[in-house]
DNA sequence: TACTATACAACTGTCGACAGACCTGGCGGT
DNA sequence: ACCGCCAGGTCTGTCGACAGTTGTATAGTA
C-alpha cells in the first residue's frame, strides 16, 4: 500500500476545510468581491452540502479577517477603508521585515531560485489582468514568509495581508504602475540573496510604499523619538 | 431611553460568542488545562445548549490558537513545546516592541495611571496563586496593546500570546522568581511614561527573557548580520 | 504471555427542520 | 408627496438526529 494514503489519513479532510479553501480562493481571485454578501443557503446549494459546514467555514474566514459577520444579518466579504489599509500596512511592515531577515538568514538555493523565478514571471505578467499579478504577488510573499521558518510569523502575515490582497484586486493600476509594482519585488530577491547593504526595514518599506502609497514610515519609532 | 441599550442592540449577542468567551476564560484561568480534551456533548450539556454553538465557538478558538483540532478525534486545549514557545516569543518580541513604541507615543494620563495601578497590584500579588498573577500580567499587556491604537496589532498580539498565558498557568515559579517576573513590568511603565532612554526592543526583550528564559535575542538581525 | 481480530461504546461531521430576527414593499395616515 | 406601520418572505441561529469513524475492551490465537 502506498505510504501517501496512510499519511493522508492522518489528516482526514472535512467539508468545512474544503469549503473554507474554496471560499478563500474565491475571495483572493476576485470571484467574490469586498462587500459581497455570503448567503449560506445559496452556497450550500451551490456546493451540494448542508449549511453547517458552510457556516463553520465562514466563521473560520471571519477569524482570519477575510469576512465580517453582522449577527443575524449575514457574512460579508471584508471591505477595508483607507485607515484600515494604513493600519494593516504599518503592522505588516514590521512583520515583513522580520520575515525578510529570517528568510535571508535561512535562505537555501531552492528558495532563492523560486523567488527569482516568481520575479521573472511577474516581469512577463506586466500586461496581464490584475488577478494574475495579484496571484504571483501573493505567491512571492508567501514564499518569503514560509522561508522565515517560523510558522507563527507565516500564519500571522497570511492572515493580516489576506484582506489587502482581496482589496488590491479591486484596483486597476495603469500598465506602467503595474510594471513598477511588479518590478519592486526585485530588491526583495536581492536582499534575500545577500546582495544588498540596505536594511530589511528599508527594503520592505520601499516595496510597500510603492504599492500602497504612503504608510507612515516607522511611525512608532519616529513619534516615539527613539 | 438610555443610549446603551440601543448601542447594545447593534451587536446582538449569540450563543456562539458567549460560549467562546466562557471557554476562553476557562482556559486563561486554568480551569481547562493544556492537553485537556473538549467534549462537545459534555460542554453542550453543561451549558444547556445544543452542540452547534459549541462547535462554532471551539472552531473560533482553534483559529485563535487556543485549541487544536484533530479531525474526527476532537478538540484539545493547545499544548506548546519548548520550540513553539520560543518561536512565539521571538515573534512576540517584535510586536510587543512596536506596541510599546506606539503606546508611548499616544500615552494618555489614563493609560499611564492604569499601567501604574496594575504594576502596584502585581507588587502586592507576589505571593498570590499563579492564576491571579497571570490575570494581572495579561491585563497589563492588554492595556499596552490597546494603547497602541492599532486594533490589528492588538488582535494579533492577543491571539499570539493567548496560548503562552495558558501555558504559563502550568508553571509554578518560586515566590522569589514570581516577584522578579512581576517587578519586571515596572520598566515597561517607565518606558511608556518616557522615563527611559533604552529602546523599546531592549525593554521588552529583558521583560520576556526574564519570564521565558532565553529567546534568541533578535535572532533575525544577528543571523542576518545587519 | 504477547499479539491480533472483533464487537461495542462514544464522539465527531453532517444533515434537515424550525423559530425568530431582519428586510422589503405595500398600505394607511398626515 | 412623505412618513410610519404592518404583513410576507428570506435568512440566520439553534436544535435534535443519524451515519461513519475512532478508541477501547473483550475474545481468540499462537
Amino acid at each position: 500500500m502506498p505510504i501517501e494514503s496512510l499519511v493522508a489519513d492522518l489528516k482526514p479532510t472535512t467539508l468545512r476545510e474544503d469549503i473554507a479553501t474554496l471560499l478563500t480562493e474565491a475571495i483572493l481571485t476576485g470571484k467574490l468581491k469586498p462587500g459581497d454578501r455570503l448567503n449560506e443557503s445559496a452556497l450550500a446549494r451551490q456546493w451540494q452540502v448542508s449549511r453547517a459546514p458552510i457556516r463553520e467555514a465562514l466563521q473560520q474566514l471571519e477569524e482570519r479577517g477575510l469576512v465580517v459577520n453582522r449577527p443575524r444579518r449575514g457574512m460579508f466579504v471584508v471591505s477595508l477603508d483607507e485607515e484600515e489599509v494604513q493600519k494593516i500596512n504599518s503592522l505588516r511592515l514590521v512583520l515583513e521585515a522580520e520575515a525578510l531577515r529570517l528568510c535571508r538568514a535561512r535562505a537555501t538555493p531552492q528558495i532563492l531560485r523560486r523567488l527569482q523565478q516568481l520575479a521573472d514571471r511577474m516581469e512577463r505578467a506586466s500586461g496581464s489582468p490584475a488577478v494574475e499579478a495579484t496571484q504571483l504577488d501573493l505567491e512571492f510573499h508567501r514564499t518569503i514568509w514560509a522561508g522565515s521558518g517560523n510558522e507563527y510569523l507565516e500564519r500571522t502575515l497570511a492572515g493580516l495581508t489576506a484582506p489587502l490582497f482581496a482589496y488590491a484586486l479591486l484596483t486597476k493600476p495603469k500598465a506602467e504602475k503595474m510594471r513598477m509594482i511588479l518590478d519592486s519585488h526585485r530588491p526583495l530577491v536581492d536582499y534575500v540573496a545577500g546582495k544588498l547593504k540596505r536594511s530589511a526595514d528599508d527594503v520592505i518599506f520601499d516595496h510597500i510604499r510603492l504599492r500602497w502609497s504612503e504608510p507612515d514610515r516607522f511611525a512608532s519609532r519616529r513619534l516615539g523619538g527613539e
